[in-house]
DNA sequence: ACGGAGATCTTCT
DNA sequence: GAAGATCTCCGTT
């Protein structure tokens, strides 16, 4: 069903939520990180529109960052990071899990924010079909379970995400105050060493059942 | 609810 | 050759 649209005599554009642009992403990873929460990741697929919002995103940093892929210089893998911001840096860990980051700072800083769960808002029963057997609330509350749940694969490795042109992308969403952003250290890094351990890069919704595991999700 | 192990394969040392 | 920005399944409590 295409959502209705106002009566063109009122002069009323359409209700739009437009994709962030380039630069809001050409800003520090911990900004793009916080600023993120809210955002609404879309993605196009099976003929519908999977739209879910972003509650919980981690950031990883330049070549000083001994947890990010930057840590070793430009590589075939992270050369994302080092390209646009605004595009999607996507590669696998684990042999088998996707994970969806989106490329910060200008252009020639490696950064990059890993979206870390995301809270579904339309195009459920498709997510289902991606992730059988599961119930809403875990189809997308991690970063390899988020990308099964939206059909996001190398594919989409560095595509564009300031526009819809590419099936995958991000549209401005709701604001989220301070007060409902909680902030605690980044998860699944066992390499590192200290202090790239306990600072406090990961941001998600404060209360959010959608948040992934060790992010204070209850039950 | 919690813990441990296996999956699975690309990337970098 | 080892590790990995994870997830699932199966065990025990």
């Amino acid at each position: 069903m295409p959502p209705s649209k106002p009566a063109p005599h009122l002069g009323f554009k359409p209700l739009q939520s437009p994709c962030l642009p380039a630069e809001f992403y050409a800003d520090s990873a911990v900004t793009v990180a916080r600023l993120l929460l809210g955002a609404v990741l879309c993605r196009n697929s099976n003929g519908e529109v999977l739209r879910a919002k972003i509650v919980e995103t981690e950031c990883y940093t330049g070549q000083n960052d001994l947890a990010s892929h930057g840590r070793s210089g430009q590589t075939p893998r992270n050369l994302p990071m080092w390209e646009d911001p605004g595009r999607a840096y996507v590669y696998r860990t684990y042999g088998i899990h996707w994970m969806l980051n989106v490329v910060t700072e200008p252009k020639g800083h490696p950064a990059a924010v890993l979206v870390r769960a995301v809270e579904p808002l339309s195009g459920q029963h498709v997510m289902q079909d991606l992730r059988p057997g599961r119930s809403i609330l875990e189809l997308t509350n991690g970063p390899g379970r988020l990308c099964q749940a939206m059909a996001i694969t190398g594919e989409q490795n560095r595509i564009d995400l300031t526009t819809a042109a590419a099936g995958l992308y991000i549209e401005a969403g709701d604001l989220i105050l301070d007060q409902d952003v909680q902030i605690g250290p980044r998860i699944g890094i066992e390499q590192a060493a200290e202090p790239w351990l306990s600072i406090p890069w990961r941001f998600w919704i404060a209360g959010n059942q959608y948040v992934s595991r060790g992010s204070g999700r209850q039950k």
